[in-house]
RNA sequence: GCCAGUGUAGCUCAGCUGGCCAGAGCAGCUGAUUUGUAAUCAGCGGGUCGGGGGUUCGAGUCCCUCCACUGGCUCCA
């Protein structure tokens, strides 16, 4: 007899040899019809799997993300052995379970597999599913591993098994399908009930893009049909969310094909929303120490090379103009326009730290199949700004900027976002990165306290810096799910160096300061396009495009309405009338489809009260007030935000 | 850049296997209406069907090519 330890310390007898599926069975029948994988001493494993000694033992059920990993990796083989029904000879890559669902990467030779044929595939897996078929696991030898997939003809597959320890390798097989897989899997195919395929993609093997282009089929299976469809239907609402549909319908930017792709058009709608960041972004400097500054958008060759962009980073921005025998390239970043300034002003420690801050505007060329509606564009402007400072400054320095991260993240209700801290590694120094090993560490252990210090949420990740320091990205969800980095802030001991930077110490003699790289609001572009997903259009009164309309009840109210209008406007509240013929219901849609913040409505009643009936943007009627109440009402409103 | 898909009026979309197929709704304009919290009525004007080339007696419809967009891969704010 062993002894399974549950999860909630409970312990039972069973005879050697007995499997997670027993004993769920032992607990509760529906249990054991709910349960897809098994947690036996903190690894994961199939339920058929016998256990042979004293072992912890946590049942996985679809709630667990353990769970749903096993059953969509069994899902992957079920699509596998479809696929292999209809592209005979097809050759597999690899079918791992993903955040909603899974692929496989397949190389079907000659033939395509095109978004028709998703649909006959699915209609297999069903079959094959109805089936019933066991998820069976075998023990392999390396040599036999390497023999039945040369055999097969699978490269991929036994590059992958190259790769493994001899006796650490197992088969799965299901129905007519084997697979190298390491498992756990469900029991059998049954399991899955609803079976959606979402798409094909290609995906370089290995994500290598050197290497070869393999098809990648996307798709995602649930144990009941119920859930799929409250998944697509989730999905569909997400897509209404899309910045790039908000965008048009509240008409806020626009491409155009002569003017370029990437290259977005703000309308006066956007525009004035970018009025509003710079507004806050200029208040919240100022009262941080910021000085403005403005560079032009090119400069010579020879200043990319000082910077060390070129020729590391030609690829990423546009090719040179050529004239009067020189080079001029278009910014991609602005630090070294910064740079160039802070040589001019030639500082002492007593002018450190100093901010040079620029809504500058750059452009990046990204390759065209990596542009993404306002998240990825190849002209972009930056919330950009670089502090210059000692070695004793650095400390507070980096601590007031992730202070002002996280105030704006505050404002906007910026919640849900991770930030990625990227380290180097010792291995790359003088290679990836500048080979000033004290310096590295000296900074990656400061930017470390300060996070934990601020109770911020992040993750490490290492040998991603940039090669003249550690950076903190901002990650954060575009409404259909793609991750962006929203905001950087990087710290730069290289640059300063090689621009030959330096201030007078105390000590009368020549230093070198550390330069830090922020942009806490990101781009214009990419910060607005992730403010319209945010707030779904419905964007907060300091911040939207229009804050108030005024609805004249009838005509006879217009000159009335003009009165308040023109009072709104003095008192710098953006507003404007709809001085239509139509009555006032369509008047009222017409502005709650704009999403717009207020709808002051102007009748008989309010022209002779001086006041308005505020009608609020999906909350409804808010009463009637007085134009100056209204005013203040609004005022506050801001004043929240920019006098935080 | 690569793989797959899509491209019809400002927007959302009909147009089956090539032949009275160039349409609808919304938006716009004009007129009537003067309206009390999510669509008043009527009339009118919009498209060389993404660009170019080809097949055909005949092409939104089939083929080629370029461009753009969408979903991925790679790369990044």
């Amino acid at each position: 007899m062993i002894t399974i330890t549950l999860p909630d310390n409970s312990q039972k007898q069973f005879p050697e040899g007995v499997t997670s599926y027993q004993v769920a069975e032992s607990i509760s029948k529906r249990l054991a019809e709910a349960v897809l994988a098994a947690k036996v001493n903190d690894e994961v494993w199939d339920l058929n799997r016998p256990i042979a000694a004293d072992a912890k033992l946590k049942l996985l059920k679809w709630d667990e993300d353990e769970g749903k990993m096993a059953f969509w990796h069994s899902s992957a083989h079920l699509m596998a052995e479809a696929l292999e029904f209809f592209y005979p000879g097809i050759k597999f890559g690899i079918g791992p379970p993903v955040e909603n669902g899974f692929y496989y990467d397949v190389d079907t030779g000659d033939r395509v597999i095109s978004t028709e044929d998703l649909g006959k595939i699915e209609e297999k897996m069903k079959d094959l599913a109805r089936q019933n078929n066991g998820y069976v696991r075998k023990d392999i030898s390396k040599k036999d591993a390497l023999e039945y997939f040369q055999k097969k003809g699978d490269e991929y597959k036994t590059e992958l098994i190259g790769e493994l320890e001899d006796g650490k390798i197992t088969l799965y097989t299901q129905g007519n399908f084997i697979d190298l897989c390491r498992g756990p899997h469900l029991p059998n195919t049954g399991f899955i009930k609803a079976i959606k395929l979402l798409n094909v993609a290609g995906a370089y093997w290995r994500g290598d893009e050197s290497r070869k282009q393999l098809t990648r089929i996307y798709g995602i299976t649930f144990p009941q049909q119920k859930l799929l469809d409250d998944y697509l239907k989730m999905l569909e609402e997400a897509k209404k969310r899309d910045h790039r549909k908000i965008g048009r319908e509240l008409k806020l930017f626009t491409f155009d094909d002569d003017v370029g792709s990437g290259l977005p058009l703000w309308l006066p709608r956007g525009g004035a929303i970018i009025d509003q960041l710079e507004k806050l972004a200029r208040i919240t400097e100022t009262r941080a120490g910021y000085v403005r500054v403005r560079t032009p958008h090119i400069a010579k060759e020879s200043m990319y090379r000082t910077s060390g962009h070129l020729p590391y980073y030609a690829d990423s921005m546009f090719p040179p103009m050529e004239l009067e025998g020189g080079k001029y390239y278009l910014k991609a970043m602005n630090c070294p326009h910064h740079h160039k300034i802070y040589l001019s002003l030639n500082p002492s420690y007593r002018d450190l730290p100093l901010r040079l801050a620029e809504y500058g505007t750059c452009y990046r060329y990204e390759k065209s199949g990596e542009l993404f509606g306002l998240m990825r564009v190849r002209s972009l402007q930056m919330n950009d700004a670089h502090i210059y400072c000692t070695r004793q400054q650095f400390a507070s320095e980096f601590r007031a900027v992730n202070d002002l991260y996280l105030n704006y993240f505050k404002i906007f209700g910026i919640d849900k976002y991770v930030m990625r801290f990227s380290t180097h590694h010792p291995s790359n120094l003088g290679k990836k990165y500048v080979d000033m090993p004290e310096l590295w560490i000296e900074t990656e252990n400061m930017v470390r306290k300060v996070l934990v210090e601020s109770n911020i949420p992040f993750k490490e990740v290492s040998d991603e810096a940039a090669f003249y320091g550690p950076k903190i990205d901002v990650q954060v969800w575009s409404a259909i799910g793609k991750e962006f980095t929203l905001a950087t802030n990087q710290v730069d001991f290289a640059q300063p160096v090689r621009f030959g930077l330096s201030y007078i110490n105390k000590n009368n003699q020549a230093d070198t300061p550390i330069c830090i790289h922020r942009a806490p609001l990101g781009t214009h572009e990419r910060f607005i396009g992730f403010l319209i997903e945010h707030y779904a259009g419905n964007f907060p009164a300091w911040l939207a495009p229009d804050q108030a309309i005024v609805l004249p009840i009838s005509e006879k109210h217009n000159e009335r309405a003009s009165t308040i209008s023109a009072f709104l406007n003095n008192s710098d509240i953006r507003t404007f009338i709809d001085g239509s013929d139509n009555k006032i219901g369509k008047k009222i849609r017409d502005a709650e489809l704009m999403k717009i913040p207020y709808m002051l409505i102007i009748g008989d009643k309010e022209a002779a009260g001086n006041s308005v009936a505020v009608r609020k943007h999906g909350a409804g009627d808010i009463g009637i007030m007085s134009v100056e109440d209204f005013t203040d009402k609004l005022k506050e409103e801001e004043r929240i935000v920019f006098n935080r």
